[in-house]
DNA sequence: TTTTCATGTAATAATAATAGTTACGAATAG
DNA sequence: CTATTCGTAACTATTATTATTACATGAAAA
């Protein structure tokens, strides 16, 4: 299968959003991200819902930043997008009659559960800001290194 | 896309093939485990190159468990299937000019890392015995409740 | 009011990864 | 020599994500 991109794709749309004083369009948002204006609605429809972004239609419309930057984390964001299961690997069954079956299940249940709140954690350590801040960070590198060349 | 569910599928075969003290054919585990024979070849084939298990073939042929169940932990049949990757989720692009997208995915590709590498420890810690032990502690909770009905 | 712009959404196709099948070659025991 | 069993390549099926097409709905502008 496709790996499921959706909490990247939507953190690079938001970021963009936030530099920006007017609505974004889904087709503006489509260019940013090398991808398709129905992608973009879709893809920022549950955002929408969990009032992360607002989104106005018609003449001079588009998709807006809801919040402070500091006040979303990419944890929110994940959940936003339904938590999209984080593994690929997965039991053959879930629920299987051998005892045998149930024994691996356990572990390795056990294992990535723990895994998935670690992670889950760290997600909400990091709020839009954090990378907005890193954002510029790199840029005033860039262009010392623009600068340094000619 | 599908999950993968070959860690899980070929813990239940190993633990099968330690109860046996002859091969046991790719037909035989194929039927324990649903699936084809073709599969379970596919699929032991790199359990085999490291050594995990051995393979004869012709008449009275089969697959056997080459180390001790103490000596085999979840994460050497891990490695031995070639890590496959851990996670559904991963980033637009590994690569990307834009540096918004940088320090996006900076960001996932930390919390990620982290999260595998601590799965990966947890999967360390289990070995065959522990699940083996784990399904005999089963084993007779199952036979202890059918007793209790009659 | 009509036109134009933009989102909302359903339906369908394209893409990619895993799993399953078929077919046949190679080795080995009897 | 024959039956059995692994080894492997080629092809199909399944499933999840992503992309595309088409059209309806709503809002600003002419
Ligand atoms: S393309 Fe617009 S910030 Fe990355
Ligand atoms: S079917 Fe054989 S142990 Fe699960």
């Amino acid at each position: 299968m496709k790996r499921n991109s959706r909490l990247s794709a939507v953190l690079h749309a938001l970021l963009h959003m936030a530099e920006r004083d007017r609505p974004m369009t889904s087709e503006e948002l489509a260019t940013c991200l090398h991808t398709n204006p129905v992608v973009v609605r879709r893809t920022m429809a549950g955002l929408r819902e969990t009032g992360l972004v607002t989104s106005v239609r018609g003449h001079g419309g588009g998709w807006t930043l809801a919040r402070a930057l500091e006040d979303v984390s990419m944890r929110d964001i994940y959940a936003a997008l339904g938590e999209p299961m984080l593994f690929q690997m997965g039991n053959v069954s879930e629920s299987p009659g051998c005892l045998v079956e149930q024994a691996v299940n356990h572990a390795l249940d056990d294992a990535f559960r723990d895994a998935e709140a670690m992670l889950i954690a760290r997600l909400g350590e990091v709020t839009l800001a954090t990378l907005a801040d890193d954002f510029k960070r790199r840029f005033a590198e860039h262009r010392a290194t623009l600068k340094q060349l000619g």
